[in-house]
DNA sequence: CAGTGAGCGAGCTTCCGCTTGACTT
């Protein structure tokens, strides 16, 4: 028999203090919380002092029991959740749960896994701190009333399965407003002028180039300004060195993984998650949901011995990183290799660039500054008053940039960081040309979702575990899409100044293409107008950044929890009954102007099918005619012309075998039909309107071929059964229902007997499951 | 499955934070 009993929340973690804890100690994960707010009511006795009514979800049963009867067999249970907030909740609900008495329950902390901060842990126990698990209660009550209270509100005024929370809600804001700012912006142009010099006298030619100290803006000025450039003289007015240093970023918290993750190896928010995931259950770095930067001291020394082993010790440089973050809880270490003498591991080459990833941020971390020179040059201009500047850096000791470098999101404007030819004041330069390029400024960008989750953290939203899925409710509820978009392409003129000649050139460039960016949908913006009208408080930046100080204020025993929901919930209640009796239905309707064949108005508003345009208003007399819109088009910024382009559909194209074809837009999107049958557009041409001819007919013998390769078998004697090709490759079809076919099985070599039987297996398996 | 733009009124949807699998047509 186990004298002990240890609790943890995940099982890697478990599995790793066994190792370290001998035969004496059984040691069991919880998987997380074990109790939750009943879910079928509203979980919360509202009129019973905010009474929280917990329930063990059905799939926590299992483990719950277990816990129960191994708890009932060993002298003593050990309680060593995270020392958070929801680390001491799930520490207490254990001893609810199991019923553990006190004399029996230890609880314990540790922040590093090894032998001796568990053996300190298990010398130093204290009991559950009822402070931080009221915090905790109240944190949790809380999320729920706002979530509880407010979706049901967007169910009756917009749309049945639509949701609201302190988090999404805010995330789905700071969306809105960018786009919106984004269409408000009007970019401005200007002219960058870059000189381009020959420096020779004698010898060896060094070319330079260097930026002019202004943006002319218009044509008129940067003519009249290289006209002076004509036959000006170039002098060397100055030249500056100045050192400077650069520091390495602190090791990775999951939210600066995401990032770095995103610009560095292009993946998704939740992509890196699941593959950190592995990497920790494999035990190849530490826990991967974390708001640390820290490394333990074990870290460290191992840290500096890599680094010292590898580059020598001037490039070692042992650091500690504090946390910036507001309301970070710090329960884990920043995410580190496990051991960091290991460079690379084996896995798959997901893993493996993550694994990189990780050991080269947490090892430069570690290591000493760059030295960097950088180096003015300030060229002189006889008949003009500013001057050009040339900028150069020389790395003088790389440090940490010898592995590794962090990434911006600003994809900035390219710069001259060349190595300077060597120049002193007083040099006279060559002018060999110069030109003047227009550029025009930019609008603010799009979020990515890492960026999204930078955002957030930065006020203090959210936690690492729920960031990635914070990312798909607001995409899975549709206030949000992941997309790319074309862009437009503009015209730039180019005046280039050479052998006393000034040239004009056109260029052109695409502006506003997008790649895997989110885009607030209609919905988002509508949805985030109402609540923003109706509930500001809830939907103010700041909202989560002071509940938090009451929660802290709680943790510390200053304030009473129930207390503190009894200040905010009869006020917020009212609000939400106040809002549902007298607000109507929000449909964002926009008046476009008149349609110039009826002097009708035009109209764009949200239907109940989704955004549409109408001409016309509804009364006794008449029906106003109506029209979707395009998936790529918006409430918010389509144009009457677009509107009205709406209805020119359905429109016929031409014929084909002896048909016409037709394009329209139906409920799932564009279309083309011919002789009865419907072929959807295909992305990247699924514009109906501009569709030619062509392109159809092409469409429908592609859609042909395709439906050929799409039956791989059929059995003649049974209609009901086929072997077919999908999107994930061959399965069988029988009576509506689909089933995979086994790895090591040819699709094309199978008898009816054996689908019969890989049907049988699989249903056979489904029962025995659910 | 490929056009509807309303309101018969049953019963459903939803939050945030802690965890890990099962499984996709």
């Amino acid at each position: 028999m186990h004298e002990n009993l240890v609790i943890v929340e995940s099982p890697a973690k478990a599995k790793t203090i066994s190792d370290f804890l001998g035969k004496d100690f059984i040691v069991k994960s919880s998987f997380g919380h074990i109790r939750d707010l009943a879910k079928d009511d509203f979980g919360i006795d509202l009129k019973n002092n905010y009474t929280p009514k917990y329930i063990i979800p059905q799939d926590k049963k299992n483990i719950v029991n277990e816990l129960k009867s191994v708890a009932s067999d060993v002298k003593l249970i050990w309680l060593a959740t995270d020392e958070d907030r929801e680390g001491e909740a799930i520490a207490w609900h254990l001893a609810e749960v199991l019923s553990l008495s006190p004399e029996k329950t230890r609880r314990i902390v540790f922040h590093e896994i090894t032998h001796d901060a568990i053996d300190h842990a298990i010398q130093n126990p204290r009991s559950i701190d009822q402070n931080l698990v009221n915090a905790q209660q109240a944190r949790r009550i809380l999320d729920r009333i706002v979530g509880f209270e407010l979706s049901p509100v967007l169910w009756r005024k917009v749309k049945p399965a639509l949701s609201a929370g302190r988090v999404q809600s805010v995330a789905v804001r700071l969306l809105v407003e960018r786009e919106r700012e984004i269409n408000n912006f009007k970019a401005t142009s200007s002219y960058r002028i870059i000189g381009h010099f020959n420096t020779a006298k004698e010898e060896k030619n060094h070319p330079l180039q260097a930026e002019y100290n202004g943006r002319p803006v218009s044509r008129e000025e940067v003519l009249g300004l290289l006209e002076k450039c004509k036959n000006a003289e170039y002098v060397i007015n100055e030249l500056t060195t100045k050192p400077s240093k650069k520091s390495p970023a602190p090791p990775f918290t999951t939210s600066t993984l995401q990032q770095e993750a995103s610009r560095k190896l292009g993946f998704s928010v939740s992509q890196t998650m699941s593959v950190a995931q592995r990497l920790y259950e494999a035990g190849k770095i530490t826990y991967m949901r974390t708001d640390s930067v820290n490394l333990s001291n074990t870290a460290l020394a191992a840290a500096k011995k890599v680094i010292e082993t590898e580059f020598g010790n001037e490039y070692s440089k042992t650091r500690n990183f504090k946390t910036k973050t507001k309301g970070a809880q710090e329960a884990h270490e920043a995410i580190r290799p496990t051991f960091i003498n290991n460079r690379s591991i084996a896995g798959n080459r997901q893993e493996q660039r993550l694994y990189e990833l990780i050991w080269k941020r947490t090892v430069a971390s570690q290591m000493s500054e760059a030295i960097i020179e950088k180096t003015t040059i300030d060229i002189g201009v006889s008949t003009l008053e500013e001057s050009f500047l040339a900028t150069g850096e020389v790395i003088k000791f790389e440090g940490f940039l010898k592995i590794y470098l962090e990434s911006t999101d600003d994809e900035d404007e390219e710069q001259t960081r060349d190595l300077l030819p060597p120049l002193k004041k007083g040099d006279k330069l060559e002018m060999e040309k110069i030109i003047a390029t227009q550029k025009y400024s930019q609008s603010p960008p799009r979020y990515t979702e890492a960026s999204l989750v930078k955002k957030l953290e930065e006020l203090g939203i959210g936690r690492p575990s729920t960031y990635a899925p914070t990312i798909s409710t607001i995409q899975n509820r549709g206030y949000v899409i992941k997309e790319d978009r074309q862009g437009k392409t503009r015209n730039l003129t180019v005046f280039t100044l050479a052998d006393n000649n000034i040239k004009e050139t056109e260029k052109t460039e695409i502006t506003g293409a997008e790649k895997t960016k989110l885009f607030p949908t209609d919905i988002g913006m509508l949805v985030t107008d109402f609540l923003v009208d109706n509930f500001a408080n809830i939907l103010d930046y700041n909202f989560t950044a002071s509940v938090e100080k009451e929660f802290d204020k709680i943790a510390e025993g200053k304030l009473e929890w129930t207390g503190m929901i009894d200040r905010f919930y009869p006020s917020f209640h009212s609000q939400v009954v106040e809002t549902t009796r007298s607000k109507s239905k929000p449909t964002g309707m926009r008046n476009l102007g008149n349609d110039p064949v009826s002097g009708k108005p035009v109209y764009v508003k949200l239907g109940p099918f989704g955004p549409m345009v109408q001409i016309g208003e509804a009364s006794e007399t008449e029906k106003p005619k109506f029209a979707s819109l395009l998936k790529n088009q918006s409430m918010e910024t389509i144009t009457l012309e677009d509107a009205l382009g709406l209805f020119s559909l359905p429109r016929p194209l031409g014929q084909f075998e002896g048909q016409e074809i037709i394009a329209g837009i139906g409920k799932f999107g564009p279309y083309i039909r011919h002789q009865n049958k419907f072929y959807s557009l295909r992305k990247g041409n699924d514009n109906p309107f501009t569709l030619g001819l062509d392109d159809a007919i092409a469409l429908i013998t592609e859609k042909r071929d395709q439906d050929k390769k799409k039956v791989i078998k059929e059995f003649p004697g049974d209609k009901e059964l086929q072997i077919l090709n999908g999107r994930w490759g061959p399965y069988i079809q029988y009576k509506k229902e689909n089933f995979r076919i086994p790895k090591n099985v040819k699709p094309e070599d199978l008898t009816r007997e054996q689908c019969i039987e890989i049907v049988e297996k699989a249903k056979e398996k489904k029962r025995k499951s659910g």
